[in-house]
RNA sequence: GGGCCCGUGGUGUAGCCUGGCCCAGCAUACGGCCUUCGGGCGGCCGCGACCCGGGUUCGAAUCCCGGCGGGCCCA
């Protein structure tokens, strides 16, 4: 677009550039707007996120869930009804005060999530058990307005996300809707994204403003030696069902309050997939959410242009054909090296060189991204067995570089070492909030929580907290994250 | 929450400390022409910039203050 290619920083060596040359020379997003934090998302940006879109949302409606749209605004008075949620959201709400030439008699929200604007018109839907459970999601954007420094998709003022609420008549049961959509999420984050991630309950401290509990999928990027939080699901209990009064008569003919979940992921998923699966070249889209996974150049020497650029045509409509999302790029202003460089740069999962010896012995030449490899293909077939095999063989090494970045350890001091060593320390904590804000204050680095999956509070039996010494309760993880 | 750095054509930068030599240099991009194309081709011509507002000064890209914007580190 216009740009000087290629990227200058090594991703080991200072991340955070590393990924502001990958978002803006690939063309993922487009920081260059009047308002801070909140960019362009562009079309190569976008269309991941369209991608994710259409395999999830197909998965939520499988499960009942019905897509809706709630207003962008909402009163103040109502987003104080619920006093722990507004304590926690206010610090980073936008406020619209004005309307035309008039001050507004009350201050307008613009959603920094939509719980209460949402269950303000739940408790008019529902009265009976009958009407229950009620699933809505929405694709929305949501502003947050952080103060300090923003990065686009991993911290943005304003972002795209979808959050999913439901309502459900017992605890039980909305604990059952979260262990539910915790598979979905995993199904989505690990077989779309190719993303590995720990799934953690956050601590008291750290759970959703007004959640009884709250589930959140890290994944992690070693260069950084940081934690990213891909989405979470939040189990409400009737924390807003009792202030916003969503009752329902019981077959018993009690009327009761409700339980409620809430989840969602956003647009940060595009900055995780950058993030975690880029290299030195650039981003490295899975193909299962890469908005072009086949990419075919062809080589074109003067006076044998046309067999070329037939035998290109050809192979892009049989792709097309077969389900690949594929492009040809002809154009004539650049060179192949230079458009090799270029769709390395965007992270297209297979290029296709198509030259005259290609023509001559009846194929075509592929390169794989992910590994650099390169080699002459004739079956038109190949090519989605070889997107598969990219797309399992990114998970299989991402997933290996998270475990391999948790290190066991009993100490504050082993905890030191491993943030420094950009590593994931898992050890032992009593639960006391005094060693979690601790050392968080020390080493600036935090507890991510407990496993939600597997119980490790056994393991944590005659262990000693890291910080205190104490006797502990729990297997934690802590790290630094974004 | 605290600290630091930065803002010059589309992009990346030189110049700033030590004001005048700068109607701002270089690279790249962009437009045109030529030449090419299996890993960022080459050549010629052309277009194009000191974040905003105030101040100091004979004179400000350069110094000072404020705003806006971008980045980093620590907690």
């Amino acid at each position: 677009m216009g740009e000087e290619l290629g990227v200058s920083t090594r991703k080991e060596e200072n991340f955070s550039q590393w990924y502001l040359e990958v978002v803006r020379k690939g063309g993922f997003a487009d920081q260059r707007t009047p308002v801070k934090g909140c960019d362009v998302f562009m079309p190569w940006g976008f269309g991941i996120w369209e991608n994710i879109q259409s395999i999830a949302d197909p998965m939520f409606k499988e499960r009942g869930v019905k897509n809706a749209y709630f207003p962008l605004f909402i009163p103040k008075s109502l987003l104080e009804k619920e006093a722990e949620h507004f304590e926690g959201f206010v610090p980073e709400v936008a406020w619209v005060t004005r309307g035309g030439d008039r001050e507004l008699d009350e201050w307008l929200a613009i959603r920094p999530t939509s719980e209460t604007i949402m269950y303000y018109t739940f408790s008019k839907w529902i009265s009976s058990y009958r009407d229950l459970p009620l699933r809505i999601n929405q694709w929305v954007n949501v502003v947050r307005w952080e103060t300090k420094a923003t990065k686009p998709f991993l911290r943005s003022r304003e972002f795209l996300w979808q959050e999913g609420h439901t309502v459900h008549a017992s605890w039980e049961e909305a604990k059952r809707e979260v262990d539910e959509m915790i598979e979905v999420y995993s199904k989505i984050f690990d077989e779309y994204l190719a993303l590995p991630f720990l799934i953690l309950k956050r601590t008291e401290n750290d759970k959703f403003a007004g959640a009884d509990f709250t589930v959140a999928f890290d994944t992690f990027v070693p260069e950084a030696g940081r934690v990213l939080q891909l989405g979470t699901v939040h189990h409400l209990g009737q924390n807003f069902s009792k202030p916003f009064e969503i009752t329902f008569k019981d077959r018993d003919q009690k009327v009761k309050y409700a339980y409620q979940t809430s989840w969602g992921f956003s647009t940060r998923l595009i900055g995780a997939v950058i993030a975690v699966h880029g290299d030195d070249r650039g981003a490295v889209i899975p193909p299962r959410v890469a908005p072009v996974q086949v990419v075919i150049v062809p080589i074109l020497f003067k006076g044998k242009e046309e067999p070329v650029l037939k035998a290109a045509r050809e192979l892009l409509e049989k792709l097309k054909e077969i389900g690949v999302r594929v492009e040809l790029d002809d154009r004539e202003d650049k060179t192949p090296g230079w458009k090799f460089n270029e769709w390395e740069l965007k992270g297209v999962p297979l290029r296709i060189e198509v030259g005259p010896r290609d023509v001559e012995k009846g194929g075509f030449t592929v390169v794989r991204r992910d590994t650099g490899e390169k080699r002459f293909e004739a079956e038109v077939e190949r090519v989605p067995e070889l997107l598969e095999e990219i797309q399992r063989s990114l998970r299989e090494r991402a997933w290996k570089r998270l475990e391999e970045s948790i290190v066991v350890v009993e100490d504050l001091e082993g905890v030191k070492r491993a943030v420094e060593e950009k590593k994931i320390a898992k050890t032992y904590w009593c639960g006391r909030d005094e060693c979690e804000f601790g050392v968080k204050e020390e080493i600036g680095a935090e507890i991510r929580g407990t496993r939600y999956d597997v119980d490790e509070s056994e393991e944590a039996k005659n262990k000693k907290c890291f910080f205190c010494g104490r006797e502990a309760k729990f297997t934690v993880y802590i790290a630094k994250s974004w």
